[in-house]
RNA sequence: GCGCCCAUGGCUCAACGGAUAGAGCAUCAGACUUCUAAUCUGACGGUUGCAGGUUCGAGUCCUGCUGGGCGCGCCA
């Protein structure tokens, strides 16, 4: 059992025992209201029950917080317990219950902090990225990508079954547009004289595309008519950009359960039905659709969006929204408990008639919009806008090309998503303590080559060449039985604690959607290491305390990996 | 005009409605004959944009301002 959760029995138990012999006048039996003080002086957890009982119970908080405390049954948990400030109760946990973590840590490794979600709440579809197949990725999209992808490790980890999507917008009219951008470029390098139209794709990446058709295929294209040729060229400019987009989120470590065309919603089943005629129907059934001047509406107004919205358009082609409808008809028929967008912040405009859509259905709540602020890219504190290659928006491959995966993941994912990013290239490019993702990487690092001194040659041979791992080592040089009760130095308990921590935080950072908070955690568990690191030596020990700071060392390893592995970012075994 | 988001040391950011608002960077002063100095120890630095309100308690919630970002198509 958990740390937290035999406190909370232990408090639980003081409760309920001083609401039975009448001490505490309250109706019900509290929630033993456990949190960790900000300030450690004031204990490794605190309650706040008496606080919250004082006006039901018609007594001062501080004689609320003596009588339960008078009620904790004897254990082993508690070192000392204390009343504090206005009605705190504040408990300080003795070493032996810390050491137990050390423990647990390093038996149940990858799976440490794993939570559990209730039935109901468990299955999410998670969509994000979700970008036009008409142009590469750009920096943008990065921050989604890192952001969707870590909260999707994390919820995992929480205990959430999540499904990772990936809407491609294949569908309309902009892809008509990209297919004859293409087809203009082409025609401009066989030497006609024609314009680009105003609204078309400048992208200097449109007449890379029409130049590698050129060299591939030559002049095959050239007598078609303008629509045939853009329509041959649209399809294989889709190809490309989406190759391209797949092949950056690969590098980014960014994986998808499934790619979902947005022309899928159009084909139709042996039926004759489409998912959009079938989302269309369900949403007339409850009475949301009507015709006006030519075209179909959802009446969203009625359902608090401020205006009703277009479906199908009076020249009957359909709207961007009609093919939202019926995307986000089609997951919930998939089974989904709850459906996750992650958006850049300037769609918001857009959630108020998606939530709609699905409260139209009877879905209400459905939906949940997470929105990302935008990222401004600089280079020295100078704002760059421009890449020196197209000419445009600086792509995600240029960024990583030139920063790496690791440190545009970390700097991407230390901002809560409602934070706009500053990134600034040549900060992101530095290896030193100014990049908190190599102060993380280092300490993990350390440990490892800790580990490493601490193994007899033969073993340490074989980890350089590979043929042991990390985690195999770390089990033959320190046993499951290692005698912990030597760690009682401040930098070792206080170690000991920030991991205790961890399963509460992973808990916290699934609910709140925000991975951001793991790069703090790793953060503070680098600095704590570094600082046992350098006031407790290890290897130079006799035993047993050699082989408990090894232990303690290794847990924290274990820990630093694990977190670094839910934001995806890598744990070097050497730097 | 209406709507959404944001405002915390010089800079970048934390803080489930809890206690004396915390970190990192920068600055300054120290620590390598010792397991990786990509490290550590310490100091300096604040009226949480302004004004009210809610309550045992507000950086956090509500109202109104100020300042900034974004959005308000039968575009996608």
């Amino acid at each position: 059992m958990e740390i937290r959760e035999q406190l909370e029995s232990l408090v639980g138990a003081a409760l309920t025992a001083a609401v039975e012999d009448g001490s505490l006048a309250v109706q019900e039996i509290p929630d033993p209201s456990l949190e960790r003080p900000r300030d450690e002086s004031n204990g490794d957890w605190a309650s706040t029950v008496a606080l919250r009982l004082a006006k039901q119970a018609h007594k001062a908080p501080r004689d609320i917080a003596q009588v339960i405390v008078e009620h904790i049954p004897a254990n082993t948990v508690i070192a000392s317990t204390e009343i504090a400030g206005p009605g705190f109760i504040n408990f300080r946990l003795s070493d032996s219950v810390l050491q137990t973590v050390v423990r647990t840590v390093r038996e149940e490794a990858e799976g440490y902090g794993r939570g559990t979600v209730d039935e109901g709440m468990r299955k999410v579809n998670l969509e994000y990225v979700s970008a036009n197949p008409t142009g590469p990725l750009h920096v943008g999209h990065g921050r989604w990508a890192a952001l969707g992808d870590a909260m999707a490790r994390v919820m995992r980890h929480a205990g959430y079954d999540v499904y990772e999507e990936f809407y491609i917008n294949d569908h309309g009219t902009q892809m008509d547009v990209f297919g004859n951008s293409v087809s203009v470029r082409y025609m401009q390098q066989l030497g006609h004289d024609v314009e680009m139209p105003e609204q078309c794709y400048g992208g200097s990446y449109v007449g890379d595309i029409a130049a590698e058709i050129i060299q591939r295929d030559g002049d095959k294209y050239e007598s078609m008519s303008d629509q045939e040729r853009m329509e041959a060229f649209r399809e294989i400019a889709y190809r490309e950009m989406l190759d391209l987009q797949k092949n950056i989120l690969g590098r980014m470590g960014t994986t998808f359960d499934r790619w979902f065309s947005e022309r899928s919603l159009y084909v139709p089943d042996e039926a004759g039905e489409t998912a959009v005629s079938r989302s269309l129907a369900a949403m007339a059934d409850k009475g949301y659709v009507y015709e006006k001047d030519g075209a179909t509406w959802f009446k969203s107004s009625a359902l608090g969006d401020e205006k009703d919205r277009v479906l199908i358009k009076a020249n009957g082609e359909m709207t961007y929204f009609m093919s939202d409808v019926a995307y986000h008809y089609d997951k919930m028929q998939r089974g989904f408990d709850h459906l996750i967008d992650l958006w850049g912040a300037d769609h918001h405009g857009y959630i108020k008639r998606c939530e709609c859509m699905l409260e139209a259905w009877g879905w209400p709540g459905a939906l949940e919009v997470v929105l990302g602020q935008l990222v401004n890219l600089y280079r020295d504190g100078e704002a760059v806008r421009m890449s020196k290659r197209t000419g445009e928006m600086v792509t995600l491959e240029e960024l990583v090309d030139e920063v790496g995966v690791d440190a545009t993941r970390y700097l991407m994912l230390s901002r809560s998503s409602d934070q706009p990013i500053d990134f600034d290239i040549e900060v992101a490019k530095k290896k030193d303590n100014s990049n908190p993702v190599y102060y993380v990487q280092y300490a993990h690092a350390r440990i490892c080559s800790l580990l490493r001194k601490a193994a007899d040659p033969t073993d340490a041979r074989a980890v350089e060449a590979g043929e042991l791992s990390m985690n195999e080592l770390a089990k033959k040089l320190v046993p499951e039985g290692a005698d912990l009760s030597c760690l009682t130095h401040p930098a070792e308990l206080a170690l000991m604690r920030k991991m205790d921590e961890f399963a509460a935080l992973v808990a916290q950072a699934a609910r709140d959607r925000a991975p951001f908070r793991l790069t703090h955690y790793a953060q503070d568990l680098a600095a704590l290491f570094h600082s046992f690191y350098t006031s407790c030596h290890i290897l130079s020990e006799e035993e047993p305390v050699r082989g408990a700071r090894l232990a303690l060392a290794d847990a924290t390893r274990i820990v630093l990996a694990l977190s670094l592995n839910l934001l995806g970012v890598s744990a070097p075994e050497k730097m």
